[in-house]
DNA sequence: ACGGTTAGGAACCGATTGGTACAAAACACA
DNA sequence: TGTGTTTTGTACCAATCGGTTCCTAACCGT
């Protein structure tokens, strides 16, 4: 998975994907049907790992008020890409512009893989209070600030450009309730 | 350009950039040092037409207030990817996620188009009386939207998706000043 | 210890990759 | 028209791509 996630469908190599799995050929083929299948895989790896883990901080009323909680994945995104210089960025948003990779069957999964992240975030701001429509509204807002910092991280983020974004985030939580 | 813009640098075979430019590989490799140059080539050209064509729509004073320009621009990215179906997104946004592009070369490229893309937006709010600082804040925000949304045009934006991401735009302008 | 099943390793496959060498064709200038 | 130069097309290259085959080695319950 994390192959796929750092350097894409077409970059990740056969073999580059058996020395990372610690496998040969035989094993690999049997276990899977082609490198596609084993890249949605990866894919459904992302989605119950990161993305449920995500969603999971994003709900988790001990950690906060929903607004800490937005706050602070944005802060540990950051964090990440500043301070242990992480390249990765985000898979799903990664996968979204890789063209090459899944044919067809990636898409769907891409978009339950946003729609869930929307949710995260809606139910985040609902815990503050938002009505749903308004609580979606600024939800997608954000969703699409989260894609933009994490494409921007992996091109290498600058830290002001980092507390200006998230400070943007900030104010369109503030603006609501 | 358009083929590394679409597919991405490792997709875009030899032979599908000679069919695409319309000559065969004798030209091609007295017009060029290798595919990478290319790439490299392409990166500059977009820069030159696409990014500078933003840069000046949002600093036009002709287009309307500085809010209008940056709406309006959302407006018609949100229009390409709704009604032509485009699917391209943004060839600086596709090539910071890119890796296996350009190799350390690019980098520099990409981190210029993007501090140029800030600047038209940070010139767009200062016309509408927003102090330096602010304004680069804000249009920083407002950069990490632009590219999401190019990240959820590139996996196929919804109508509704799309207004509510340009409505918290409008929101993130609208607060200041 | 046995036979049957499964996993693992390595040789091999055609196709395609980016890139080179070289000759033929088009061109410019006189 | 003749000559020298540049452009262009083609044959070719080693390397690598994703994938298959097949044989051996490990493991299983009896």
């Amino acid at each position: 998975m994390v192959l796929f996630w750092d350097v894409g469908y077409e970059e990740a190599s056969l073999a580059g994907l058996l020395s990372a799995m610690e496998i040969t050929k035989g094993s690999f083929y049997k276990a899977f049907r082609d490198k596609q299948s084993v890249y949605l895989a990866a894919l459904d790896r992302y989605n119950d790992k990161v993305v449920s883990g995500t969603v999971a901080y994003l709900g988790d009323g001990a950690q906060g008020s929903g607004r800490d909680r937005i706050l602070g994945l944005f802060g540990r995104i950051a964090e990440a890409a500043l301070e242990t210089g992480d390249r990765l960025g985000c898979f799903l948003c990664n996968a979204m512009i890789d063209k090459a990779a899944g044919g067809g069957e990636a898409e769907a999964r891409l978009q339950a893989m946003t729609r869930r992240l929307e949710g995260g975030f809606r139910r985040a701001l609902e815990d503050d209070g938002l009505d749903e429509d308004e609580a979606r509204a600024v939800a997608r807002g954000i969703l699409s600030t989260y894609f933009g910092l994490r494409v921007l991280g992996r091109a290498g983020l600058s830290a002001d450009m980092a507390t200006d974004c998230i400070g943007q985030v900030e104010r369109l939580i503030d603006r609501v309730g």
